[in-house]
DNA sequence: AAACAGTTCAACCGCGTCTGG
DNA sequence: GCCAGACGCGGTTGAACTGTT
């Protein structure tokens, strides 16, 4: 008889919390693999999950670039407008906000800022803003802040068609500090920069601008793809993040070079 | 210190959509 | 066109945590 892995009859899948031994099992199964077929990944892995627990575990907790900790005054105007905007479509909004996933936008909205925003409605009747002035003020502002794009639904469709193909614009974040030790640079088509690297002054210019003269690996990768990306120095100069060593990094127009190509849900090569 | 209430957030569930045979 | 399996999304749940009495 026998089963395709995706065939197989269902054995009881685990639940709960995820421990950090299956963590680490995701983790390194989708290293070295990638991300392919979900269903097949808990079997391969070792992992006694479904595809779908797998799936969600590496989209929310383990994927790379996740931002953690409290979101930025900045997020969360972002987010409530995008919410009068889009609504409840979690996923839209997370698309305009690097780093952050649509489960953890929906969690922040409805223990936070759904009150919040029912507050600032019940200010609204009370003030009736008439000053039309104001409010463009501030999506001018916002929209400038965050390359925010609040006329999603007025945008041609050549102009969405052309966002999906190269997904976001916005900035795209690359995994360090959970991959082995001393993995850095170009390995197996991936991509990985560590902490230490990125805090090397000359690293930014080598990276960014591909003027440094050293032989590095992260010269190498500057050779790579530096015809098909300007790196945004001001990201870079950023403070790293206490509790992850991501690293943040904008494309113009996507990322896509020889042997490997980054989106906002992971590398792959 | 204990009990309870409120909050947060990881994870599950169900449904709609997509895709390949 | 139909069907089954995979995927993605939004709503919901419940355990863990925090604050209050």
């Amino acid at each position: 008889m026998g089963f395709k892995p995706s065939q197989k009859p269902t054995k009881k899948h685990k639940k709960g919390l995820w421990s950090p031994e299956e963590d680490q099992r995701l983790k390194d199964y989708i290293i070295q693999h990638g991300i392919g077929c979900w269903s097949s990944v808990p079997l391969n892995a070792g992992l006694q999950r479904n595809g779908k627990s797998c799936r969600l575990r590496w989209i929310n907790y383990l994927r790379p670039g996740l931002k953690r900790g409290m979101f930025s005054s900045q997020e969360e105007e972002m987010i409530l407008t995008l919410h009068q905007t889009l609504g409840n479509k979690w996923s839209l909004i997370a698309k305009h906000l690097p780093g952050r996933t649509d489960n953890e936008i929906k969690n922040y909205w409805h223990s936070y800022l759904k009150k919040r925003s029912e507050k600032s409605e019940d200010n609204k009747l009370a003030i009736n803003i008439s000053n039309t002035e104001e409010i463009d003020s501030f999506m001018n502002q916002t929209t400038k802040t965050s390359k925010i794009e609040l006329d999603f639904h007025e945008r041609t469709e050549a102009e969405q068609v052309q966002e999906q193909e190269h997904e976001s614009i916005l900035p795209r974040l690359v995994f360090a500090d959970w991959l082995p030790n001393n993995y850095s640079g170009m390995q197996n088509n991936s991509l990985c920069f560590t902490a230490a690297e990125k805090q090397q002054g000359d690293f930014m210019v080598d990276f960014g601008y591909n003027e440094g003269g050293s032989s590095s690996s992260i010269d190498k990768f500057s050779q790579e793809i530096v015809g098909d990306v300007v790196m945004q120095k001001s990201m870079l100069d950023l403070p790293l993040g206490s509790s992850n060593n991501f690293m943040d990094f904008s494309a113009v127009d996507g990322v896509y070079s020889s042997g490997f190509f980054m989106s906002n849900s992971g590398i792959y090569s």
